[in-house]
DNA sequence: CACTTGACCTGTCCGC
DNA sequence: TGCGGACAGGTCAAGT
């Protein structure tokens, strides 16, 4: 579920609300692809660590700890990271927040901190995962070594985007922008947000864009994604932030989940069909097909 | 090798 | 309400 736009939110809350605490216990139940280092680590590495800092990398979440540590997070569909203080009651307007009382049914992993305050890992489908690893070694993963440049970065301008989703040339630029190996963090709700912003329909094949409509779908990649960032992320179905709170950009999508409806540059009715695996949002008008 | 599809899971929604 | 099937924002393994 959560994108680069949800999971850098997550980060900047759990910095104010995390950072500077000590753990004092660990629950895990039923996440399994989580922890896999044995309770041994977890009780000598985790355990009685404080959280010094919490970065970003892709999609991928990086809690670095006094011990040297870190806890490697990967959200998935469904993950959730929340942060309750002591003080529940009068947290937030009702409708800002999709989660109640914690844990709950979903909660795979809690953290309980020294000064009785918790963060919990709530993740319905369990694709997702927490993993403790030496923060020395975090640089080394699969993962890490094959993801490609962050996208909001100034340096990722067109002269590194072009030949680097080049190398997807045969196949549709939906999927190009959707492999994390060519830049990071896009997945399907920006994918289509952009590819509409670009006039371009998801199913061209790479080798028929040219370079200044590439270079025009940088640019719209930047903007939603800046601008999902300012709306505290997307949220469709369960994606919440540090503190519970729902994402806004949702409501400012111009075609994801947005079937239907009229597209808001011409007003045609906007489509949803399936590339790349996936459901995807289009309008027919502004969005043609190109296969040169 | 490049690319596409299926699997991982649970919950929800839609049609009958 | 009940039931079956399709579908859901990500990633990787297996298949073509």
């Amino acid at each position: 579920m959560p994108e680069l736009p949800e999971v850098e939110t997550v980060r900047r809350g759990l910095s104010e609300l995390v950072v500077g605490r000590t753990i004092q216990h660990v629950i895990v139940r039923d996440s399994p692809k989580s922890l896999p280092a044995d309770d041994a680590t977890v009780h000598a590495f985790v355990v009685g660590a404080s959280i010094v800092r919490v970065s970003r990398r892709a999609k991928v979440l990086l809690v670095d700890l006094s011990s040297d540590y870190t806890l490697v997070i990967h959200l998935k569909m469904t993950g959730q990271l929340v942060y309750r203080g002591l003080q529940v009651f009068g947290a937030g307007h009702p409708t800002d927040s999709l989660v109640g009382e914690l844990p709950d049914r979903s909660t795979r992993v809690v953290l309980e901190f020294t000064d009785g305050s918790h963060l919990y890992f709530n993740d319905q489908r369990k694709f997702g995962w927490i993993k403790p690893m030496p923060t020395v070694e975090v640089p080394n993963i699969d993962f890490m070594t094959r993801v490609g440049p962050e996208p909001l970065e100034d340096s990722f301008d067109a002269a590194a985007f072009i030949p680097r989703i080049r190398r997807r040339n045969n196949t549709t630029i939906k999927a190009a922008l959707l492999d994390q190996t060519v830049l990071a963090g896009v997945g399907n709700i920006y994918a289509d947000e952009a590819l509409w912003g670009a006039q371009l329909h998801p199913a061209t094949r790479v080798r028929d864009i040219t370079d200044a409509q590439l270079t025009t779908l940088l640019t719209e990649v930047k903007y939603v994604m800046n601008l999902a960032i300012e709306k505290g992320g997307s949220t469709d179905r369960n994606y919440v932030n540090a503190d519970g709170k729902r994402g806004s950009y949702i409501d400012f999508a111009r075609v994801f989940r947005r079937e239907g409806l009229e597209c808001p540059r011409c007003g045609a009715t906007i489509e949803k069909s399936r590339v790349a695996g996936r459901g995807t949002h289009t309008c027919p008008v502004c969005q043609p097909i190109l296969d040169n």
